[in-house]
DNA sequence: CGCCGGTGTTGCGCCAGCGCAAACTTCCGC
DNA sequence: GCGGAAGTTTGCGCTGGCGCAACACCGGCG
């Protein structure tokens, strides 16, 4: 059936400290699924079936509040594990997951969860250290929110975007995936129009470029900068 | 050494699925510590020593940015687990811990961790599903800040405590721990000021009471309405 | 029992960023 | 190659909530 090679994902965290044989009792058990691009994987509040690591593409995790509006929860870059509602307890998926474009996953039936951690209890630790970090990001991302400026928001976003998921073209770092203003608007609690601005304005000063769904990053340093900026900042006080 | 009667602990969430003598076994590595109200339990970028479960008191976490100001990640009741860094995968705490009020804690040593596991593997498991549910309030957290008034936020934590930390008064519920307008400021990532202004308004029109560090919710249901309200809307579509 | 520091309240002016509106560009399907 | 949909840009006016400042309050400590 499934004819993954083991060495395709050795190398990833949550099958850290595996063998090739566990690991060939491990990925019998899942299915590679292809998702074209703008396709649903799961919706938030379905019932959650199955459990995912990406191979290949990228995936939008997104929630919807009940007025109808939007948030990006993450974007899932190749090698990452997600879907994992059943470990952490939860019968539904609390997000929508998208492809934003071809991509191929892995996938579990959720009811496997249960006996392959007790088969190999280092699934558990290692997905524990995967939330606990995801846990950490978004202590990140409340941080930011609650203290800096939306320009300081959206230049985070973007590094962070680059780092995960970039790629060195000729004058700087592209963002690997399509994404729109309106995406970043939605990481970092702010609308489209606000975003378009500031891009714009970036774009002017030669900090980035990009267009449809495209971002590269021409000066990632000065990006940094701008981004640490504190606002109101003018000399470090001594501890304030 | 440690004379922690297994049956006061045996209904906590981390340690769901054990017999009385496997907690034993745990419970034996754990000493009681007892900290004195404002007092801190560890302190953010301090190694991760120990991990902890409350007994009996109440602990506030919080972040500290780069440039100074704090923010409240969450406040702990008793029953939950704190300070497990290293089961996550950090060397490091990632926030401030204080008591609150005086408090009475579990706290294990970090470098027990690796072998408890080891020996009770449902320990991941069940931290898992924990971190897991912390993660899913903080997107709920990013949520709201995303899309959110000040005042629905403001709201929404009121009641949160409430809930989580709430004792049935004569006239509603009392936040049972002592907490400023600072404080909620600090959840809900506005200023002082403004959470002054908006208990201000409430406490007129009856919804709560309160003094010094004290907030009484006199009418949780009208405060929940309020929570509840989209800014922007007029009349309920379909599925508000 | 009076002082003092942490806490809470309130008025006022300002501005970052939102909401609305309209036009433009790029991509894709037919 | 055409037409429409999706994505983007930009101007304009408004306002929620912040920053500042001054004051009132409470409680504990000396």
């Amino acid at each position: 059936m499934a004819k993954v090679d083991p060495s395709l994902v050795a190398d990833l965290p949550l099958f850290a400290g595996f063998g090739t044989g566990e690991l060939g009792d491990i990925l019998r058990e899942a299915r590679p699924v292809r998702f074209a691009k703008n396709s649903a994987i799961f919706d938030e509040g379905q019932d959650a079936h199955s459990f995912f690591v990406l191979l290949h593409g990228h995936v939008r995790a997104t929630k919807t509040t009940p007025g109808g509006e939007q948030i990006v929860v993450r974007y899932v870059a190749p090698g990452e594990t997600f879907g994992v509602a059943m470990a952490i307890g939860l019968p539904r998926y609390p997000a929508t997951a998208t492809a934003v474009e071809d991509s191929v996953v892995l996938a579990w039936p959720s009811s496997t969860w249960p006996r392959l951690v007790a088969k190999f209890p280092a699934l558990a630790t290692n997905t524990l250290q995967t939330i606990g970090g995801r846990l950490q990001e978004t202590h990140t991302r409340v941080v930011e929110m609650s203290t800096q400026q939306v320009e300081q928001r959206v230049a985070h976003a973007l590094l962070r975007l680059a780092g995960q998921s970039g790629r060195q073209v000729e004058h700087g770092v592209e963002i690997d995936f399509p994404i729109s203003r309106q995406d970043i608007a939605q990481m970092t609690g702010t609308t489209l129009h606000t975003v378009s601005r500031i891009l714009s304005s970036w774009e002017r000063s030669g900090l980035i470029a990009g267009g449809r769904q495209r971002i590269v990053l021409r000066e990632p340093h000065k990006l940094l900068v701008l981004a640490e900026a504190a606002s109101g900042e003018d000399g470090p006080p001594d501890r304030a």
